[in-house]
DNA sequence: AATAAGTTTCAATAATTACTGAAACTTTAA
DNA sequence: TTAAAGTTTCAGTAATTATTGAAACTTATT
């Protein structure tokens, strides 16, 4: 296999994965092209190399900023910005899943907290049965975010040390 | 909050939850509704209780029986099918790891497992960098594959054991 | 302060993905 | 063996989500 044909195939399976999980396919791609690019690139450079237009490009970028995994750059001299994806990637895993937890795992638990307490007086068996899946998705979500958050907060190597302490 | 209230909150706010992890609404509901239904349920009921046809209630129906977390249930004497969602909110989480392992990160794995080892020759920069990135990326998602498959093995209350040995 | 180069925004449009509903197929029972 | 009830499939359509491209805005240069 050829380099162009390599990172081709590179740039098109991490955007698909993106779209599986909720990222959309062009900053999944962005994202990838960043990560592998030896230099920091210009938004011409990624519109040129995705073939996307200015305004896909732009508010994709926006979005890698506002995940905290993208950096602009500003060159000397230059007046044009340059962007640059964090280079390590776990710091990268770790960024997505503290943010991911932020957007949407709290949110989950706050709505099941205000659900399971429903209506105290409804005592029909469907009622009951809501009552009780819902606290335990409660209690399992909470139970999800906490081990998360511990896995992550490893501040080194946490896959390494996390995948050592689960050996026994 | 009344209990038909907090239902029609709880299966749209799974659904969207769904969404945002790759998974389509509709199924997300289904698969909320089953769990939170005393009795198991057939298509019919199904579709009335979301308001869905028959062919999306079918298709998202077979959808969950392939995560294999939903059931058909005959009953004696009844002609037609129920549904009935696994029960065990641990047993869920853990084959849903297991699925999406199976169907989404081992095949990245292979394609990180092609792509790194390209065209041996090519000495280029961006070539080099290429190469650095795809090898730490295959690492990585190795490592975190390893570490899920750690987590969901633990056969009872893997949240809680797992929660435990990351306490120190 | 006018002009040009660079950058961002967002309404319009395209692409994708989900859903419907009717037709085909299957099963049961008379 | 036929008809009625139940179930599945899938082409067409709707709904959602992503992308474009042109206009507005910003910054730098003369």
């Amino acid at each position: 296999m050829e380099f162009n044909e390599a990172k081709a195939q590179f740039l098109q399976t991490w955007g698909a994965l993106g779209s599986q999980w909720g990222i959309n396919k062009t900053m999944a791609q962005i994202h990838a092209l960043l990560m592998i690019s030896p230099d920091s690139l210009s938004m011409e450079d990624v519109m040129e190399e995705l073939q996307i237009s200015r305004g896909n490009a732009s508010m994709n970028l926006r979005g890698l900023i506002d995940w905290g995994i993208v950096y602009k750059e500003y060159k000397p001299g230059e007046r044009r910005e340059y962007f640059k994806a964090d280079q390590d990637v776990d710091s990268l895993a770790r960024k997505i899943a503290v943010e991911r937890s932020k957007r949407e795992i709290k949110p989950a638990i706050r709505v099941l907290e205000g659900v399971k307490n429903f209506d105290e007086t409804d005592k029909s068996p469907e009622a009951l049965k809501f009552k009780m899946k819902t606290q335990e998705l409660h209690d399992f979500v909470n139970k999800a975010d906490t081990m998360l958050e511990k896995i992550v907060n490893q501040k080194e190597n946490w896959i390494t040390k996390t995948i050592m302490k689960l050996m026994t």
